[in-house]
DNA sequence: AAATAATCGACACTAAGTCTCAACTACTAT
DNA sequence: ATAGTAGTTGAGACTTAGTGTCGATTATTT
């Protein structure tokens, strides 16, 4: 994995470079941010992880770490509605977060890479005289899955009834 | 207070359709809700806020009323980073969410009424096929007090040093 | 005014996240 | 390589937002 690799020395180096200790437990917890890139992962399931790889972890040393990461910007931290942390690697270069679709039947987490919000952030500072650093847009819906499975449902009920 | 009046006797209307009680507790909840019009705030806060107003009210009927408000989208729960839920009048006839930013120094929210999300809706529904039915969109960094904050101390800096 | 189904409040409980502190370890400099 | 040290760890106590329980209460209907 090549681009995990690169990934992951590019992590251990920012850490290095803020001063701070490359522990087996900061690595361990890199490495699956890495490996689950796409899921939106709470502290609780990262702990779960990495303690399933190898040795134990503390959950405290989680949180610790994924504090740290957050800091450093490797890492951004996204509260939904549920109110639980989870965190999303801050892989490409984009200074923004992505967008995430959000779906009310099913829970299902989904990415939208484009960001599309230069103009309103343009008008934003514009406007209201704030300085946008980042931004978190959740759109709360019906994904593709669901929509799909109410259709189905629905001619079911039309057929009998 | 001609609006409050109105918008109260709707939400009321709104309560009594949906086959719920009008009991004191909500009626007062209500209240809180509209005379804060402009805060954001927790369920802890209303809470405060209705015990403060006169007699008491328990914290669990606090959060079953807002449960209920939020089902009948009279309000709109919001969570900012620090996970903890806070409540937004859903007052204006827009069926989205409008938009807030978050600064980070001082922690303040400011409202954005424009939407300015349509064509981005749009796109995400074709896309994606994702049918969007609300959002959540926040803006984070400095505000404008906080910026013209910044700048004294600077000057200040240059000054004594 | 009585019947009743909804609602209330006190309090026990759950769970995400933080704090504490003694033990430990990655790094630095000899 | 070794020792010193500052940073880090993990267990568990603690905090706190939010939920669940249940007997007592009350808004509404008739
Ligand atoms: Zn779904
Ligand atoms: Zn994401
Ligand atoms: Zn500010
Ligand atoms: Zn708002």
């Amino acid at each position: 994995m090549k681009k995990l690799d690169s990934s992951f020395k590019l992590i251990k180096e920012k850490l290095h470079k803020a001063g701070f200790k490359l522990t087996p437990q900061r690595e361990l917890t890199v490495e699956v941010l890495l490996e689950k890139e796409k899921d939106h992962l709470s502290a609780e399931e990262i702990y779960l992880l990495v303690k399933a790889k190898n040795t134990g972890i503390g959950l405290a040393t989680v949180y610790r770490t994924l504090e740290i990461l957050t800091e450093l910007q490797i890492i951004n931290k996204l509260t939904f509605q549920d109110g639980i942390a989870r965190y999303d690697l801050n892989m490409g270069s984009d200074k923004h977060q992505h967008h995430h679709l959000l779906c009310l039947k099913c829970g299902s987490i989904e990415e939208v890479k484009q960001d599309m919000l230069f103009e309103i952030e343009k008008e934003i500072e514009r406007d209201y005289h704030f300085l946008v650093k980042d931004h978190r847009l959740t759109f709360h819906g019906i994904c593709r899955n669901c929509a799909e499975q109410d259709k189905e449902d629905e001619s079911d009920v039309n057929v009998n009834g």
